[in-house]
RNA sequence: GGUGUCAUAGCUCAGUUGGUAGAGCAAAGGACUGAAAAUCCUUGUGUCCCCGGUUCGAUUCCUGGUGACACCA
């Protein structure tokens, strides 16, 4: 397959350096940068928002001085952003990129944008603010188990398969088919697409025990660096889907006066170890990973050094 | 030192009129294709503090011990 511009970089290799939410990924990704002399192509889905920088332990502005990021707070909160999107800016970015670079680093956790860099994600129409409207309304006023029934007669495939309990997977694959008069499982290809260029993928873990500590102390640490703050200016935005994310939900409960900022925190906390846990698990089942322990910077630099010669 | 109360899941506790036990929180496992830090699903065996006694059977009743707490000295 050849990129976007036509021309296939065979010698080219994108690092993704990926793992759970505080294990250290930014530290080794400034390190990994400046070895390879690459940009740090951003790989979480809320750092790309402007002003979540607290909440999303975003690079801060001497990280971002050392080093140069891409998608870090390029967008406005009320802004419309996905995965599909992702992977067609960052396929753009890295086609000009290896024009001058041999490697290239990309970081993160968000799990199905690097899905979507790495193999592709199927290629269906964004879903309009009408229909999308549309099938909110009818969810309001008609309820899901119509939105089921209608889904079971208009793609019965997709219907036998579905989480029948998760709303929005109901909602959205409605959405495909009104919108496109297709069935939304004609547009599930789950193709792995190839990418002009290699991918290393790089993973980093530790001991369970060791992260969630270091979880509930990065916790603590935002809510000093002033994060109740933060989410008060955010206030306005709260419905927008780049606020409702961990941190900002929290923190506005607070704002609320449902919550008080020591009960706010520690559920701060348990719902990060829980998006912790998640990212394990998608990442557990992706073979392609090479795992390396934050702290043994040697191996992992033995391993890019070595791969990065081809 | 004396008297009383308590001792059950990682934590806080409920309960068993004697038939080996269950809530909340914490925790664990999983799904995942345009909102993904989202959304959704599943999971409760623990020497019922220890040694004895009564009993067909004790986590439950009784003696003793240990520990915690309270009150009195």
């Amino acid at each position: 397959m050849v990129s976007p511009s036509g021309i296939p970089h065979p010698m080219k290799t994108l690092f993704v350096l990926l793992g759970p939410t505080a294990v250290g990924k930014t530290e080794l990704a400034l390190q990994l940068a400046e070895h390879l002399g690459s940009p740090i192509l951003n790989a979480d889905s809320r750092q790309i928002y402007r002003g979540l920088t607290i909440g999303t332990a975003a690079p801060t502005p001497e990280q971002l001085a050392r080093v140069h990021h891409e998608f870090v707070g390029i967008l406005d909160v009320t802004e419309y952003y996905s995965a599909a999107r992702y992977e067609a800016d960052v396929l753009r970015l890295t086609d000009q990129l290896f024009q001058t670079h041999d490697t290239l680093l990309l970081s993160g956790g968000s799990m199905m944008y690097i899905d979507a860099v790495c193999r592709g994600i199927d290629d269906i129409p964004t879903i309009t603010s009408e229909t999308r409207e549309h099938l909110r309304q009818r969810l309001q006023t008609e309820g899901l188990d119509t939105l089921k029934a209608e889904l079971r007669l208009l793609d019965p495939e997709y219907y036998a398969q579905a989480d029948l309990k998760n709303t929005k997977r109901i909602v959205h694959a409605l959405e495909v088919c009104y919108q496109t008069g297709r069935t939304f499982t004609s547009f599930r290809t789950a193709t792995h697409k190839e990418r002009p260029f290699r991918i290393v993928k790089l993973g980093l873990r530790r001991e369970r025990a060791d992260l969630f500590d270091r979880i509930n102390r990065r916790v603590d640490q935002m809510i000093a660096d002033g994060l109740l703050d933060e989410a008060r200016r955010m206030l306005p935005y709260r419905h927008e889907n780049a606020l409702n994310t961990v941190g900002y939900k929290e923190m506005f409960q607070v704002l609320d006066g449902t919550w008080d900022l020591p009960f706010a925190t520690e559920r701060l906390k348990k719902n990060t170890r829980v998006y912790a846990k998640k990212q394990m698990t998608w990442f557990s089942k992706d073979t392609d990973i090479q795992w390396f322990h934050p702290d043994d910077t040697v191996s992992l630099f033995q391993a890019v050094l070595a791969l990065s010669r081809g």
